[in-house]
RNA sequence: GGUUCAGUAGCUCAGGGGAUAGAGCAACGGCCUUCUAAGCCGUGGGUCGUAGGUUCGAUUCCUACCUGAAUCACCA
């Protein structure tokens, strides 16, 4: 749809050469579906033209040329409403199709994203709320690639700073390799959770911890062994959940890569900006905000020390475009002072820097207060999900366990995206797993179905369909709709709001819907027939590469 | 207290200087001898937190206030 807003914009800047075409095209309007494709509204007009309005807009209505086989327009009241032709919409769409434009990701731009998402704790199950992270980044990073850009996923694991002193305190107090061995994360977990009852009352274990970490960083090897035994045990059950959720990474690395390089950034900061000693601690002060602290007054370094030094190294790396950190938004102050931190050291860079927060789930402790485990939820979901499928009866056996991990894990994943990133959300059971309406599986249940028709309908060459025979306003929607998409992409990168593609494609498989319960496509005379298993083809595929980039695959039949 | 973000239908949320403020859920009423009813069609439901200001026009921008959330030195 940009081409004929692009189109419609050109027109009117002929007629109206005061305005800038880029202010005319973003005061272009989609009005409602009545009025029109596109409206300009007249009125910053009246005061340059010193007219009404009104005036103004059945004045232009005769100096604006554009084709008639393109559009119709009409002015009403002070707008000029644009109607698409139809066969204008119909070449439009049969020429892209036919070119495989239409859902293809646009040529590589030969620039590079840095996206850090997930970046769960080592040592600890992947708790519930780091599907945010995780699922948000991910999206995000299949939303840029398919913009054009190289993107480099990083997940940047916690497995570097003081609590890895408390855990080996404990290890060596309370855990045994046997039981490492045997019950992996859950052991590290219980021995965590023991430290902190524990601390209550002996609060001398504080800087035992404290002094395990420093030895951490020290090099002892003993302590070593042990993080890097807790490390990959960690990252074994991390990939579990990964394969569930369909995510990947390129690099997998951890703040504790930098851990050897830290003294040589702090001195790189120092030679550029004022740091002090406050406290015991080696801080950068800041007039407008709480100053950034790097070391600790034991000497050891904290995780913006390790931010900073991680900021440099990936532009170093990838000469990044942006680079994205995914990360809740109570970490919002430590950002601004990173990012601050690479201004004032002279990085020119340091404004492609960008924290892209998101806000909390609630309502997702127990009631004695424990963790909720990702993957847990997850595998709820799926037999949640079985279950319905089978009082369905329509997928094979076979097939049966993997349709349940897609449609369960999308709607997981549908439901979180939804949200505008800010918000704080509520988990709730019910509502994740209600399936109609705005979900996941509402989309993909649309996109079945369209499968199930394709099937029946025995058509392989989709070209033979020639869309000029549909002129029902359904048919005519879903064409319109599909051409929307690139404009979803663009608000979505611009925003790098997902929800903005969440509701494209729910409103893309309502459509579809609506023309499935009018339109019988099987008992259609032959060449309209193939006409409308095509438009039905090119929307389920519309669905499919809006939902891919989501991260929600699809599934023939549910 | 400082900073940041949010307050829109019973609930969860979109929207955003312009035409009658939109979805989903929940409620209610229809629709399965016809390609998947995880669906479709319809009904009810709103002083867009409050008060000012800017503007031809404000739910949208500005200010103040109220309410809620996050954060503010050795965790990440």
């Amino acid at each position: 749809m940009k081409y004929f807003k692009q189109l419609v914009a050109e027109a009117i800047y002929k007629a109206v050469p005061e305005l800038t075409i880029n202010e005319i095209y973003s005061t272009i309007e989609k009005p409602e579906p009545h009025l029109g494709d596109f409206a300009f509204p007249c009125f910053k007009l009246a005061k340059v033209m010193r007219k009404s309005p009104i005036a103004i807009a059945t004045d232009l209505m005769n100096k604006i040329e554009v084709s008639e086989n393109i559009f119709r327009k009409e002015s009403v009241g002070a707008y000029i409403n644009f109607h698409l032709v139809n066969s204008s919409v119909v070449d439009r769409l049969t020429s892209l199709f036919q070119n495989q434009k239409l859902f293809s990701p646009k040529e590589k731009n030969g620039k590079y994203i840095a996206i850090d998402y997930s970046s769960p704790n080592i040592a600890k199950p992947i708790a519930f709320h780091h599907i945010r992270s995780t699922v948000i980044g991910n999206s995000i990073g299949n939303l840029f690639e398919f913009a054009g850009y190289n993107v480099a996923r990083i997940n940047y694991l916690g497995d570097w700073g003081t609590q890895f002193g408390k855990l080996i305190t404990a290890f060596k107090k309370w855990g045994s390799i046997e039981a490492l061995e045997r019950d992996k994360i859950s052991h590290l977990l219980e021995i965590y959770v023991k430290y902190h009852q524990e601390v209550e009352t002996h609060p001398e274990l504080d800087s035992e911890a404290r002094a395990w970490f420093k030895k951490t960083e020290d090099g002892d090897l003993e302590a070593l062994a042990l993080w890097e035994k807790f490390r990959e045990i960690s990252l074994l059950e991390f990939d579990r959940v990964y394969r569930l959720l369909n995510i990947k990474f390129t690099h997998i690395e951890g703040e504790s890569k930098y851990s050897k390089v830290l003294d040589e950034t702090i001195e790189q900061i120092s030679e550029k900006i004022e740091t002090k000693i406050s406290e015991g601690a080696l801080i950068i002060p800041f007039e407008e905000m709480p100053p950034c602290l790097l070391k600790k007054m034991d000497g050891a370094t904290l995780y913006a020390t390790r931010d900073i030094a991680a900021a440099i190294d990936r532009f170093n790396r990838f000469n990044f475009e942006h680079s994205f950190y995914v990360v809740a938004t109570q970490q919002e102050l430590h950002f601004k002072q990173v990012f601050e931190v690479i201004k004032r050291m002279g990085f020119n860079w340091s404004n492609r820097l960008e924290h892209i927060k998101f806000g909390m789930v609630k309502g997702m402790s127990t009631r004695s207060g424990n963790l909720i485990f990702l993957e847990d939820v997850l595998n709820e979901a799926i037999s949640r999900t079985k279950v319905k499928i089978l009082e369905k009866e329509r997928v094979s056996e076979s097939n049966i366990d993997e349709v349940a991990r897609k449609v369960g894990v999308g709607s997981i994943i549908f439901g979180d995206l939804k949200n505008g990133r800010v918000n704080d959300y509520d988990f709730d059971w019910e509502e994740i797993l209600n399936f109609s309406g705005y979900s996941g599986p509402n989309a993909q249940y649309a996109y079945a179905r369209v499968q199930s028709i394709i099937k029946k309908s025995d058509t392989t060459n989709f070209n033979e369909g020639d869309l000029n025979l549909l002129t029902d306003s359904l048919e005519i929607n879903l064409m319109k709709k599909v051409l929307a998409f690139d404009e979803v992409i663009d608000k979505a990168v611009e925003t790098r709001e997902l929800h903005h593609i969440t509701r494209f494609v729910y409103e893309l498989a309502k459509d579809v819907a609506s023309f499935h319960h009018a339109i019988s496509v099987i008992q259609s005379e032959n060449d309209l027939k193939k006409a409308r298993v095509k438009i039905l083809h090119i929307s389920a595929e519309c669905i499919k590469t809006a939902l891919s980039i989501l991260g929600i695959e699809t599934v023939d039949s549910m």
